[in-house]
DNA sequence: AACCAGGTTGACG
DNA sequence: CGTCAACATGGT
C-alpha cells in the first residue's frame, strides 16, 4: 500500500492510494476517544480531534480517498503512520483466516472482516492509550470521551484552540483529588497511580515497547493499579502496535461463546489476533444486531 | 427505579 | 485458586 499526496491546497491534503481505508469505521470502532464526527460542507464523513499534539480533521466521501484537513505536506508521513496507511490489511486478513479451520468459525470471522473492511488500528500515543483504557473500565464510550476531554482541557497543553492529552507529569502533579473532580470516580486513584509510575520511570513505556514476549510487556503494565488483563491488552494493541494482544471484554466473550465452535481458541487468529478482535467487536456491536 | 457501561480489586470461602 | 459484590457517574 503506497498512499500519496494528490494535491495540497487550503491547508488540506488530498490523499490517494489508501486502499479500502474507511474514516468512519476507523474512528467509530471504539479504539480512540479523542475524535468526534463533524458535519463539513463537501464531505460525507469527517472526524475531528487531536493526535500527535495537533488538531486535525480526516474527511472522506468514498473509500480509498482521504482528505487531511489542517495539515501541510510535511505532516503527511506523520499522519500516514498514525492512520496505519503503510500497512497491508489485505494480507493481515488472509493471515487471520489462515489457521481457522472449522467452517462455522471461518464463516463468522470472514463476515466480521468483510463488515469491518476499511478499519485500521491507529498508532496512538502509548501513555494516552494506557490512561484512556484505565478510564474505559466499567464505563461507556460517550462518558469515556467526556472524561478524557475534560482531562485534556484541565491538565493538557493548549495547542491553539484545543488541548493535548495531559502528560504523566501533569497528572501526577495534579494528584488524585483533582483527577477525581473530573468525575472519574473510583478510577481517579488508578489514573494517579499510572501517572506517578510512568512519570517517575517505575513503569518505563520504552521498556514495555522493547519486550519481545507479550507476557513481559503485560506484566509491566499490570503493576499499575487498576490495570488488569483487558486494559493491558487494549493499551498494547492500540498504543504499542502489539497486534498479538487480544482484549477480551463482554462483547468478545459473547462472540466467542455464541458464534464460534465450543473449543475455538483465539490463538488460531495468529499473530494479528488483535486486529481480528477489533473486527469481531465492530461486527457484533455495530452490525451484529441487524444481521442476526 | 433498577440496570448497564470496551473491568479491576479485595474479601471471603 | 475461583467467585463476587463494590466501585462513581450518567444514561436509559
Amino acid at each position: 500500500m503506497t498512499p500519496y499526496i494528490i494535491s495540497d491546497k487550503n491547508n488540506t491534503l488530498r490523499i490517494g492510494g489508501t486502499g479500502d481505508f474507511s474514516v468512519f469505521k476507523t474512528f467509530d470502532c471504539g479504539q480512540c476517544f479523542r475524535f468526534d464526527p463533524v458535519s463539513l460542507e463537501g464531505y460525507k464523513v469527517a472526524f475531528s480531534g487531536v493526535a500527535r499534539g495537533r488538531r486535525v480533521t480526516f474527511a472522506q466521501n468514498e473509500p480509498g480517498e482521504l482528505f487531511i484537513i489542517g495539515a501541510a505536506e510535511e505532516d503527511f508521513s506523520l499522519w500516514k503512520k498514525y492512520l496505519a496507511l503503510d500497512t497491508d490489511y489485505t494480507a493481515i486478513g488472509q493471515s487471520i483466516k489462515k489457521d481457522v479451520t472449522a467452517p462455522k468459525d471461518l464463516d463468522f470471522i470472514t463476515r466480521a472482516e468483510n463488515a469491518s473492511r476499511g478499519i485500521r488500528i491507529l498508532r496512538q500515543d502509548r501513555w494516552e492509550a494506557l490512561c484512556s483504557f484505565i478510564v474505559s473500565q466499567n464505563n461507556n464510550i460517550p462518558r469515556i470521551k467526556k472524561i478524557i476531554a475534560s482531562m485534556c482541557e484541565t491538565f493538557g497543553n493548549d495547542i491553539g484552540g484545543a488541548y493535548d492529552f495531559p502528560t504523566p507529569c501533569a497528572l501526577a502533579k495534579a494528584g488524585e483529588e483533582k483527577i477525581f473532580a473530573l468525575k472519574t470516580g473510583f478510577r481517579a486513584k488508578y489514573i494517579a497511580d499510572a501517572a506517578e509510575k510512568v512519570s517517575s520511570g517505575k513503569v518505563d513505556l520504552d521498556a514495555v515497547a522493547a519486550f519481545e514476549k507479550y507476557e513481559d510487556a503485560e506484566a509491566a503494565l499490570l503493576s499499575v493499579k487498576g490495570v488488569g488483563a483487558k486494559v493491558a491488552a487494549c493499551t498494547l494493541l492500540f498504543g504499542f502496535e502489539r497486534y498479538d494482544a487480544f482484549p477480551v471484554d463482554v462483547w468478545i466473550k459473547r462472540v466467542l461463546t455464541d458464534r464460534f465452535t465450543k473449543d475455538f481458541d483465539s490463538a488460531s487468529f495468529g499473530e494479528y489476533r488483535g486486529i481480528a478482535q477489533q473486527y469481531l467487536f465492530y461486527y457484533e456491536r455495530y452490525l451484529g444486531a441487524e444481521n442476526g
